[in-house]
DNA sequence: TCAAAAGTGTTATTGATACACCCATGT
DNA sequence: ACATGGGTGTATCAATAACACTTTTGA
């Protein structure tokens, strides 16, 4: 059994200001020393590497701010990172807009369309957690984890249209996440703006856990019409 | 950064008389002695996960019938298995099902659905594998990796139906495949059977790598008829 | 009364399922 | 001829994109 270093990285995402930013640290010694690193770490010798990465993130990041954690996928190339070789489990996580989570001095939010310079194989896992976002939002329930408790429609419209890369349509987000049974109203109404305008209902996500809401692209099950009766 | 054992295992599944089955080794020593086991085995130290698991896989089956190997996920509950705590890189490979890989005298084939007593979280493994094959089979060009050269669209119509473990029906299918640009027809037509009945035509899949066809189920960007003129 | 923002109704389109029908070949 | 599958045409259904229209409020 091969022994290796084992740690675990997360790109820890957020909608800020209208885009979808990244947590990153800029490293002060070498390797890489100037460039800008994900968190993260050695995994310890009793836990998982779940517990891992939120045990590491919590030093830069209030656990409770995390809505969702999932595994990426592993990194492993002999030489991805210098010296003895290091096999790093990727994470996503994502914390809710309405957030600014106080992080260390080292470490600040980057637009993931405009990276800095970054350290190691950093980048490629970036661009992973990007795409399986991306992915998600379309077939699950995830947005609850980029959405505050209670938000306007709008405001939901920014967040995925910033998370995607492409603006989508309030009127038709709003239908296909209720058809779905994610989203409900609150009843309650938003403060309104300076300019005036009709006040924005609130809505919440019906379920903070994730769930996959579009199982069956295509080549579905034959449906119980045809097996009924 | 902590040190750990690391082991890459592999669910390799094929499609054989009619149903999913899945390559397990059976255990001659303790610990789990007489269970069912994933191939696999430690990560050497100039070899990244995927090599790894491609070069331990040579020893059970010929790598050149490997049609697709993806990384599913880590494994890593520090008590999976007995003793020091070892990190698994759990993989799917898929076979086709023309081929009938010589395998050790340990090992043999197992319907998923009907599996024998298996050692450690394996089974748990091997569920993730039949899950992600079924997924990927709905929205990418996938059963490439199941299916011979060539083939009828019965003969593809029995290989999702035991992949996906419902029937589908060969009209739908074929049409789904060929709008998608999946599937061709190569001209030639296959033998007929004892009883007669009209000669399937052949098709082969367009492409054998692995590629992406419904990649937004819904919200989808703006279609270009919007954007243009 | 007007402007701004929110939300609804409606149509068109796309892509899938279900199913009837026609076709080609061996016996 | 006819039985046995293979393949095609078509109706129907479901979900979504596009967009015009109505509603609600503050200035």
């Amino acid at each position: 059994m091969g022994l290796a270093g084992h740690e675990v990285l997360a790109a820890v995402l957020q909608v800020r200001a209208g885009s979808l930013q990244v947590m990153l640290w800029e490293r002060a010694r070498e390797p890489h020393a100037r460039r800008w690193s994900l968190p993260g770490g050695g995994l310890g010798d009793h836990e998982d590497v779940e517990a891992s990465i939120r045990r590491q993130l919590a030093e830069k990041v209030d656990v409770r701010q995390l809505t969702h954690v999932e595994q990426l996928a592993v990194f492993s190339a002999p030489g991805r990172v210098p010296g003895p070789r290091v096999v790093a489990t990727a994470f996503l996580g994502l914390v809710p807009s309405d957030t600014d989570p106080v992080v260390p001095s080292d470490t600040a939010w980057h637009p993931v369309d405009a990276l800095p310079a970054t350290a190691f194989d950093h980048e490629a896992i970036c661009r992973r957690a990007r795409h399986r976002l991306a992915s998600k939002l379309s077939y699950t329930n995830l947005g609850f984890a980029l959405a505050p408790p209670e938000f306007t429609i709008s405001a939901l419209r920014k967040l995925y249209s910033a998370a995607l890369g492409y603006q989508v349509s309030a009127t038709n987000l709003q239908r296909v996440l209720s058809r779905r049974g994610l989203l409900e109203p609150t009843g309650a109404v938003a403060p309104v703006g300076p300019s005036g305008g009709r006040p924005a209902a609130l809505f919440r996500f019906a379920s903070r856990e994730m769930r996959v809401t579009d199982p069956f692209a295509v080549l579905r099950p034959p449906s119980s019409r045809s097996l009924g009766t």
